[in-house]
Formats: structure tokens, sequence, C-alpha cells
DNA sequence: GGTTGATCTAGAGTGCGCTCTAGTTCCTAA
DNA sequence: TTAGGAACTAGAGCGCACTCTAGATCAACC
């Protein structure tokens, strides 16, 4: 008889290495994140001491990037995931902080279509110039303008 | 007969105050851009020492705001500022400095976008929970998944 | 003349988010 | 059995972009 699949689904069989691969941390990062508390659970350790981690915590990661990649200080991060480690009964408190971070990932985005428009007309300034030849209107500091 | 309205519009009369007021920058940074070759031209100063900032000093401090909020490194930023201290001749090299940002603030666009997807979806997921009360398909350290 | 506030310089300090080091231990494969 | 690589810990170090400090000077106003 084969041991029964486990009811609660903690395989837990991922290399700290293999996680890294899979998250765009680096191992370096993901103990670093642990020993800050950015994790929701304590990783499993092998008899020997070695980490090994679940899909839910390769889950957890990749958001974890996501919220990283747009922005979120590490502080929030924890802060999250204190609440989830606190368990069911502050989802709303979670919501407020995702959905905070959601209405600055939104003003990023328009100051940075703001930049890229800034950005767009100086390039455009400049590819007419070279296209042309002479320089006119460009910052010279030894002329006018 | 009033003094000539010169011909090489020069007037540099900000202080640095006024100056750091209206790029947005502080007093300390203003400096500190100066110190590490940002500014095209040399800072006038008033025979007692201060520093007074031309308009054109301003329009210029106004493109590397934009070029710093959407993240070109200070190096790049100083890169820049040279070539244009080295006045004509080097157009299409700095139009592809600019190009290359602008590429670059593109691709930042769309990673700040699909964050905010990823985000939105999970504030959906939570919003829905919170909204019907129970606690199920979140992350629970203590639960399945 | 005196006070207040802005500015000056040179250089030290800060906050963030990792990244790297040193020295050791574990595991796998030959 | 041995060699190799991957992982372990604690803690130091780093890169960036400012920011702040100290102590002095300048400028405007009463």
């Amino acid at each position: 008889m084969p041991p029964m699949p486990s009811s609660r689904p903690r395989p837990a069989s991922l290399t700290i290495g293999e996680t890294a691969h899979r998250t765009g941390l680096s191992v370096h990062a993901l103990r670093f994140y642990e020993r800050e508390g950015l994790l929701v659970g304590p990783v499993e350790r092998t008899a020997g001491g070695r980490r090994r981690y679940a899909e839910a915590d390769v889950e957890w990661l990749r958001i974890c990037v996501k919220l990283r990649e747009s922005g979120m200080p590490l502080a929030d991060l924890k802060h999250f995931a204190e609440l989830v480690r606190r368990g069911p009964g502050n989802e709303a408190e979670r919501l407020e902080l995702l959905d905070a971070h959601q209405r600055r990932v939104e003003a990023q985005i328009r100051a940075l279509e703001e930049c890229r428009s800034v950005i767009a007309w100086k390039v455009g300034v400049y590819a007419d110039h070279v296209a042309r030849g002479k320089a006119e209107g460009l910052w010279d500091p030894t002329g006018p303008q």
C-alpha cells in the first residue's frame, strides 16, 4: 500500500537553489528574507539542516517578488507576512495594505508615463536635429539657450 | 537709457533656495549634483560666493529630475551632461543615450503593469473574501494552501 | 550695530536591500 | 573513500543617492 497522499499537501521538497531559480531571487536573498521574517511560515529543514521549500512558499515568494518589483518596501512586506501568519481574521487589513499599494503602483505608472512623454519629446528634438545636421535649439553651453 | 536687454539671455538670478523650490530638488541635492558634474555649465556666483541659477539651469534640472524619476542612474546623467558640455557634434550619441533610456522606461511601465494586474487579482481575492466573511483560498499558515 | 535666516564648504552619515565572506557541514556520484 | 558542489551560519560590506553636520560667512532688515 502506497503512503496515503497526505490530505495536507505539504511536499516541501525544493532546495534553496531550486527555489531561487523559480522565484528569481538569489539564495542569499532567500535566506535574508527568512531572517527578516518575510516568509509566512518557518521553512522546513532536512535532518541535515538544509531548507526545504514547499510550492506554497514559492507561490508566496512570487507575490513578494511582484510587490518588491513594484516598489513595496520590505517593511510592508513583513507586515503583510505577519498578518498572514496570524491567520484568518484580519483579511480586511490585508486588503487595505494591498489596495494602498495598488494605488501607489498606479501613481507610479502615471508618473513614469509622464517621464516617458518628456523624454520622448526630447528624443524627438534630437532625432529631428540629427536628421537635419546642424545644432539649433539644443543645449549648448557656449551659446544662447 | 535702460541697460540693453542682453542678446545672450543669461539672467542667472535665482538663489539656490528658489531653484530647489522650482525643481523639486533639495538645496543639498543641488549642491551635490553640481559637485558630481551633473550640470552642464558652471553655476554663476555672486561677489559673496552664493550660487545664482539661470532659467536654463532650471530647465536642465527639470529634465534631470524626470530622468532620475524614471530610474536613470546618476552616472548616465553625468555622461549626458558631459556630452552636452562638449558642445555640438555628438547629438547622435545624446540621442542614443536618451533613446536607450526611453526603452528602459517603457519596459519598466510594462513590468509595473504586470505587477499591477497580479496585485489587482490578489486584491480581488481578498475583497471577495472580506465581502463574504469566511476564510478560504487565502493564505493561512495553519491550514491547507 | 545686531539679529535672523539663507548659504557656504568639506566631509561624515544614512537607509535600503541586498551581496559577499569565511569557515564549516552535508550530500551525491565515481 | 574521496572529491566536488551545494548549503549552512553570523556577520561584514557595498552601491546608490542623497542627507546631514559643523562651523563659518553673507545679506537684509530693524
